[in-house]
RNA sequence: GGGCUCGUGGCGGAAUCGGUAUACGCAAGGGACUUAAAAUCCCUGGCCCAAAAGGCAUGUGAGUUCAAGUCUCACCGAGCCCACCA
């Protein structure tokens, strides 16, 4: 063997001849070749213009060294890479550089391709998939058309076809022409009860990139992608209706192994709360009560606090506001106008720029009656109640909310606290009473008259009840804001059923829950998206294009250019949006919007299973045999959307019965998050600070292997780690290291050392159980431990040699494979069986026994493993320096920790 | 303001159940080899002390325990996420 080279020609060699074995083909269910499988999944990229950032193959290193260690062990593994081309920053850089989207993908493509292929991963490439390939978005085009044919059947709490009210469903892309369509497709505008379904909203627009957003991007009212402050508008949009699975999203998570942080984080996103609606009839000028007039409803999740409702709120938007202006109840109508207008303003400027100053104007002329108490309070509107939370109106109890305490405060509105019955108030009262008896000499000894005391106390406290049930108990309160801890003391969820019933019974109200999650807006007036397959004829409404015509393509046009009134460019292209109905033949129009980027990714996972067929999106063998995906690798970043988005179409595909009902309704049974690589001194890596590290430059420098073991080494896995040039060097070293060590055993050094044995099981053991926990950067510092131990040794005992090759081969795949065969061994070390260790030889036959006097160490002994417990302990007081420590006297206490230490307590 | 995560050498970080704190790597100092350099190899390495013995050390302060980086409470600090969600 000649001198060290850990990159160079042996890598690329190694990875051709991969690729010409298939090595990494994962087989398909019914072949020979298909055993128990294991479905390993990182999220594919958006082919960016920059080529591939190092945090890409963070986690494509992860998963590709568990998905080695799994096809060692035998499994059928499907690990598949593929592109989510479609996406805004494709089309801006296809507007600025004159070029076509399409074209601008291709070249991105080639490059991420080019660059992944470098670093030697497992993948699968026979199943590359393309968002962007019209075989691949014909079949997002097609589900979405499932979603459209779709509604939400309340009664099963799962979506369920229109057409299934009469006939059963067919299987999966075999919904061919006449399917009977019972809830007629004229409705305009359609009913939101089906899955898909456009209506006219209020959306996130952003001025930039011109195009609305939806809520999951538009967060803080800022772009996600451009970082433009977002306005509102009105527009009619295509919407999934996910709120309908806010409860099954959540719930779910149980079933599923997903890291602590990310449930909750999308538990926190979905926002269930539980409360109440409540209806506040409304009076008008000088009559006090309306029947059948307005009701102002509003969300609570605090019913409990409805005497101390002093008045109600409605965010500046609420339809009762522009409803009274036309009815002329309202006399200040200048004043409400103004402050709607500086509100909308608002919204576009940076809220929090204003600090948290509340603002709002009184509704002069209108007042409320809580239905509690019959009482009157004055309607005011202010923006910091949202239009697009609960009802857009609230209930204000200023003594128990800290935003209502501050508006009061500032209008000078009564504040009024409620008193809970709860029982250990009158608890304490019964105390106090019971001690001032008996200071007076009169100590209760009697049990008849403790009793007698307990049944007052209980009259009292039933009262009490009473009187709350009535409405009598409230009383102004002249303190400032209680604090927290006593407003939650005071919380009763007894009271909150309570008063909840009550309302009922007098419908006035009713149980509720309410969710932050909005349904997902799933229309984008840009080029590059599949475009939705939607016929708008004058006379049938919304009609699905015929299945037979996908996909519906998208036309080739002049400039991407989107338009100033927020149309799509493909608006433009007239022969393209001049069609006739599918349903009646007539005149029509093709819908212009296009899907968000998160369509094609909602589903990829699917595609991976039977990327190659063109008469469904995936035959149901296929899904049944790969999913759910085992192991899913992703940013955190994308727990909020495009991790909830994919859960949820899969959860409505299953719904449809167009998954196999056996692979339950979540599509990934793990779900596991990568840190970020930070630059070199912990900063986030960016184009503008030019603190970028490019994988290209590294892997030429280095080579792919050496790359690969120090982006597992770099830190725990889960956590943010900086890149560090200083690190790399180590590793590479490490790998020199390595080579040079099968030089000396390539001379023929036998080692037939036991003391090798134990440090060999024990490492066989930790890096095994290491990579199934995702701690691989200790298993890659045991390899180092593994291999001093050899260097120190000499060589590598020739018994050990495949095993240690095996262990090297998921992270170092190129140097495993090239010593692998220069020592002559056949077939391929990542074919050649996961190594085994044996438990008993993991325990060396003596260890140092520690001995602590009062818990700090006073001596270390060398003993035999099977030292007994009295043997450990008489040899521990043997011991000279305890002797000095015991100064002649008896021990307290000898405790003896098996295989560890003797500890003894004076 | 709320939620989550976390504070260990000069640095990245180890430390299953509470049981030898600082594994592994980087950087540093010293040495070997070499005409020299690179590469490689060897030695040293938390702090106090000349050394040994000993003492002090896991953000700070208490507590539980024979024994605490690990458990409990309070405080200080950092990072991330959400943020007027009624």
């Amino acid at each position: 063997m000649s001198t060290p080279r850990i990159f160079g020609d042996y890598e690329s060699k190694w990875q051709k001849a991969w690729d010409e074995q298939g090595l990494y083909h994962a087989a398909q269910p019914g072949t020979i070749e298909a055993k128990e499988k294991f479905y390993g999944l990182v999220e594919f990229p958006f082919p960016s213009g920059a080529g591939l950032h190092v945090g890409h193959p963070r986690s494509y290193v992860a998963i590709d060294v568990v998905t080695r260690k799994k096809r060692m062990e035998g499994k059928n593994v499907l690990f598949p890479m593929g592109w989510d081309a479609f996406g805004l920053p494709t089309e801006n850089y296809a507007i600025k550089n004159h070029v076509k989207p399409q074209d601008a993908t291709t070249a991105n493509v080639n490059n991420f391709r080019r660059q992944l292929k470098m670093i030697g991963f497992g993948f699968d490439w026979g199943r590359e998939v393309n968002t962007t390939d019209p075989a691949y978005y014909k079949w997002t085009q097609w589900m979405f058309l499932q979603f459209f044919k779709s509604y939400f059947d309340e009664s099963t709490g799962r979506a369920r076809f229109v057409e299934d009210r009469e006939a059963p469903v067919k299987g999966r892309g075999e919904r061919g022409e006449g399917s009977g369509d019972t809830l007629p497709t004229t409705h305009y505008p359609l009913p939101s009860a089906r899955m898909a379904y456009k209506t006219t909203t209020t959306i996130n627009w952003c001025p930039s990139c011109k195009i609305g957003l939806a809520n999951e991007e538009a967060i803080g009212g800022v772009c996600e992608r451009c970082g433009s402050v977002v306005e509102k508008r009105e527009k009619a949009q295509w919407m999934i209706g996910i709120t309908k699975y806010a409860e099954r999203l959540i719930h779910d998570l149980s079933t599923v192994n997903y890291l602590e942080r990310i449930k909750k984080q999308q538990i926190d996103w979905i926002g269930k709360s539980e409360g109440a609606f409540i209806d506040f009839k409304v009076a008008y000028g000088q009559r006090l009560t309306v029947d059948g007039g307005d009701a102002v409803r509003v969300f609570t999740t605090r019913p409990d606090t409805l005497f101390g409702v002093t008045y109600v709120v409605l965010a500046p938007e609420h339809e009762f506001v522009s409803k009274w202006i036309a009815d002329g109840v309202i006399l200040n109508i200048d004043e409400v106008r103004a402050y709607q207008q500086a509100s909308a303003k608002k919204a576009d400027m940076d809220r929090t720029a204003e600090g948290k100053e509340k603002t709002g104007v009184k509704l002069e002329g209108v007042s409320a009656i809580n239905p509690a108490n019959g009482e009157e309070v004055p309607v005011f509107i202010a923006d910091y109640v949202l239009a697009g939370y609960g009802t857009g109106a609230v209930m204000a109890v200023p003594a128990h909310d800290e935003r209502d305490f501050a508006f009061a405060k500032k209008y000078e509105l009564n504040i009024v606290e409620v008193i809970k019955p709860k029982r250990d108030i009158f608890q304490a009262k019964y105390s106090l009473v019971k001690k001032e008896l008996e200071s007076l000499g009169t100590p209760i000894e009697n049990p008849e008259q403790e009793k007698d005391w307990q049944k007052k106390l209980d009259e009292e406290f039933n009262g009490f009840c009473k009187r709350v049930e009535l409405g009598e108990i409230c009383w102004p309160h002249e303190g400032s804001l209680m604090n927290s801890r006593e407003f939650n003391d005071r919380y009763s969820e007894d009271a909150v059923a309570e008063i909840t019933s009550w309302l009922e019974k007098k419908q006035s109200g009713e149980k509720t829950t309410n969710y932050k999650l909005r349904d997902w807006i799933f229309s984008r007036q840009r080029y590059w998206g599949e475009p939705i397959p939607i016929v708008i004829c004058p006379s049938c409404g919304y009609v699905p294009v015929p299945e037979e015509q996908l996909p519906v393509l998208l036309p080739d046009v002049e400039s991407y250019e989107p338009t100033e009134n927020g149309e799509s460019p493909l608006a433009k292209i007239r022969e393209w949006v001049e069609t006739t109905c599918p349903h009646c033949g007539g005149k029509a129009e093709r819908e212009t919007d296009t899907m968000p980027n998160w369509a094609g990714s909602s589903w990829y996972f699917m595609r991976y299973c039977d990327p190659h067929n063109d008469r469904a999106f995936a035959s149901e063998e296929a899904l049944k045999y790969w999913m759910p995906v085992n192991l899913y690798n992703g940013g955190m970043e994308h727990t909020t959307l495009h991790l909830l988005y994919s859960r949820f179409w899969h959860k409505m595909m299953w719904d449809l019965k167009l998954l196999p009902e056996s692979i339950g309704p979540e599509p990934y049974a793990s779900r596991v998050s990568h840190g970020l690589i930070l630059a070199q001194g912990g900063e986030k890596m960016s184009k503008s600070k030019g603190n970028v590290v490019n994988p290209d430059d590294v892997i030429n420098e280095y080579g792919a292997d050496v790359f690969r073991v120090y982006m597992m080494f770099i830190g725990p896995f889960d956590q943010p780690a900086p890149w560090d040039v200083k690190g790399i060097e180590g590793v590479k070293r490490f790998l020199d290291k390595v080579w040079r060590l099968f030089e000396i055993a390539d001379s023929e050094l036998r080692i037939a050392d036991s003391g090798l044995e134990t440090i060999y099981h024990q490492s066989v053991k930790k890096i095994s159980s290491d990579i199934e926990t995702l701690a691989f950067n200790t298993a890659v510092s045991q390899l180092m431990v593994l291999t001093n131990a050899f260097t120190d040794a000499g060589g590598v005992p020739e018994e050990m040699v495949e095993g240690y090759l095996k262990l090297l081969a998921p992270f170092a795949p190129h140097l495993a494979e090239e010593l692998w065969h220069t020592l002559g061994k056949g077939g391929s070390v990542h074919m050649s069986g996961w190594p085994t260790y044996d438990e008993t030889k993991t325990v060396s036959a003596s260890f140092e026994l520690v001995i602590q006097v009062n818990g700090k160490v006073r001596d270390r002994i060398q003993v035999p493993s099977d030292i007994s417990e009295d043997e450990a302990k008489a040899k521990a007081l043997a011991s000279e320096n305890v002797q000095k420590y015991l100064e002649g006297k008896e021990p307290k206490k000898i405790i003896y920790v098996k295989g560890k230490l003797v500890t003894i307590a004076m």
